[in-house]
DNA sequence: CGTTCGATTGAGGAAGATCAATTAATGTGG
DNA sequence: CCACATTAATTGATCTTCCTCAATCGAACG
């Protein structure tokens, strides 16, 4: 989009930043299973199964309810008042959902379960009596509510600044390292979405998306499964990552 | 980019509508004058007048104050780990500052002044401290924080299923209906951005950005004053609204 | 009054959208 | 289990939007 795009090998990284990220996964995933505990214990929620397809809550809807997915994956749909619907975000267990439900007494968007999982139920007035009572959950929610900020910031940076290829590596990325942190396999992706959807979420046509993955897999960044293509193989996450900033910044020209 | 663009002038909205329209912004501003009060008198705010140019906090720089927006103009840069920025963000009288640093326990983004202005600072203790004696106090945070999560959503979508036109179109209604809902003089708007940096926060270049400028100011949807094309006078809001929605819903061949 | 920075406008080119055809996967009823 | 229908994915050809490069113009400022 606004930058050239740089097709090219991906330079590697060295092995001590390849160790450095990991063990800061290996914390988060730690972390993640803390505050589901903390969670559990303070406020034991109703637990809920979802399969593929179901819809926690819809845009329109009133606001009542905060969740938290403990296993599974959704997807959020926006809608605009001219009709316009879109992938806005995709939550992993740890994360909480519906907090843009708060602002407006009404839910912004539909939350739609991308595979079958537990989340948890909770009145969103029983979590704030229980933050009054246990400050650790306040700042558990506070911490929540900034890392769903931060992430949304993330996603309009890269759909603004990265062209198409590195941006589907970007999102290939950012669900790699979101499973890395919460000690899930990573090398091994199932993407639950259709072409048209992670070019909906990512600002860009089915065919860019099918074109970019096909490109991706010719440098060897990716690898389709033998079985299907919805099943993505990525051999190091890290050339991913260097393939992202290749793109950004372009040709150094033999620059030492 | 994924729609086809249309240029077209916009049809025109019922008065109910606009009138509507202008009620739900006066209760909004109204609103807003009233969490100012309360914020003022549970938290007794450090005020701080910023210039400008002036930086609030940096990103990198150690968490430990919000700040809320008592008047001036502000714009969020967001720094990536490959040394991208873009502006993220812009922030209004009454709107919170620092929610991005609480999650990593440090900013994630420069908040600059565009403008004179006045800045209340309060450490995040503080204001947890005080919501914890008054529950109305930590609902106005939440909803600061969800109205946060859904204006970077809205903010997506407007890049990722927009036109350029339409995409400064919506940008500038954004501005309008935001210096609206505070109860300020909505005809007349003064950028207090550069064209690079309107492309920046909209993606894409600036000289797209004079375009789309020159192209709605040719329709009639803007005009520049006088003196100078940095205000930016638009006759009517909802005319900006009906020419993105014409830009989504493209040519309905004289249907009706 | 020249210098600098920002904005505008034009010409050409490239990334990506659109249209279209083909192939692969998935599902369904016999 | 197969034939068929349906949906998803791929790939190619063409066209559009927007980016890039460049020149000009205007405003601000020392």
């Amino acid at each position: 989009m606004l930058n050239p795009a740089v097709s090219q090998a991906a330079a590697p990284m060295t092995a001590a930043a390849r160790s450095a990220r990991a063990a800061e996964f290996q914390t988060a995933g730690q972390e993640i299973a803390e505050v589901l505990r903390l969670i559990q214990e303070q406020l034991q929620p109703q637990r809920r199964i979802v399969r593929a397809g179901e819809t926690l809550y819809q845009a329109g809807e009133r606001f009542g309810n905060l969740y938290v997915l403990n296993s599974g994956l959704f997807k959020l749909i926006n809608l605009s008042s001219d009709g316009r619907e879109q992938v806005v975000a995709l939550k992993f267990r740890g994360d909480w959902l519906g907090f843009d439900g708060i602002a407006a007494g009404q839910y912004a968007c539909d939350a739609v379960a991308m595979d079958t999982g537990e989340v948890w139920v909770m009145r969103y007035d029983a979590v704030l009596a229980a933050c009054a009572l246990r400050p650790a959950l306040l700042r558990v929610l506070h911490e929540a509510m900034s890392r769903e900020i931060g992430r949304d910031r993330d996603s309009l940076m890269s759909v603004c600044s990265l062209p198409a290829d590195a941006r589907v590596a970007d999102f290939l990325r950012y669900w790699a390292e979101s499973l890395a942190k919460r000690g899930l396999r990573t090398d091994q992706i199932t993407l639950r979405m259709t072409r048209a959807e992670i070019g909906n979420y990512l600002g860009m046509t089915l065919e860019t998306v099918s074109r970019s993955l096909s490109r991706l897999a010719r440098q060897q960044l990716i690898c389709f499964t033998e079985k299907g293509r919805r099943d993505v193989h990525i051999p190091d996450v890290m050339a991913l990552v260097s393939f992202v900033q290749s793109a950004v910044a372009p040709a150094p020209a033999t620059l030492q």
